[in-house]
DNA sequence: TGGCTGACTTTCG
DNA sequence: ACGAAAGCCAGCC
């Protein structure tokens, strides 16, 4: 496998930082990871800052939604239903790939944390 | 050095 | 209201 670069840059980290604040049973979207990094505000950045979390058991990327709650990176994930089983293992309730209130369950790390 | 890619977001048609 | 396209920025070859 290609082991890309294996030093990672503060980017990265930071990313993988707010996710892990992310609190069990709350979701947070890539736009508000991206927006309290301040560092681009690029979304796309934060998925891709994801795609090397891949196989970090420390970073609970299944937190992670896009802005419509939808479970959008589960393909990435070991598979498809772990994305799912694990967000309703944490009491969050989806219907298919879709969070159910997720409005209460979206957690602003810029608005949580307010720096 | 230059160019392509990407798990998103927003706006125009 | 739905569909498609552009914008965004950093990493990797």
């Amino acid at each position: 496998m290609t082991q890309y670069s294996a030093k990672t840059t503060n980017f990265f980290e930071d990313v993988y930082e707010v996710v892990r604040l992310v609190p069990r049973g709350r979701v947070t979207s890539y736009g508000a990871i991206a927006k309290y990094i301040g560092s681009g505000g690029s979304a796309r950045m934060v998925g891709w800052a994801m795609n090397a979390c891949a196989g970090k058991d420390d970073v609970p990327a299944h937190r992670v939604v896009n802005r419509a709650g939808l479970l959008t990176g589960k393909s990435h994930f070991e598979t498809p239903f772990s994305m799912g089983e694990r967000l309703e293992a944490e009491g969050v309730k989806l219907d298919g790939d879709q969070i159910i209130g997720f409005n209460e369950l979206h957690w602003d790390p810029a608005l949580e944390l307010a720096l």
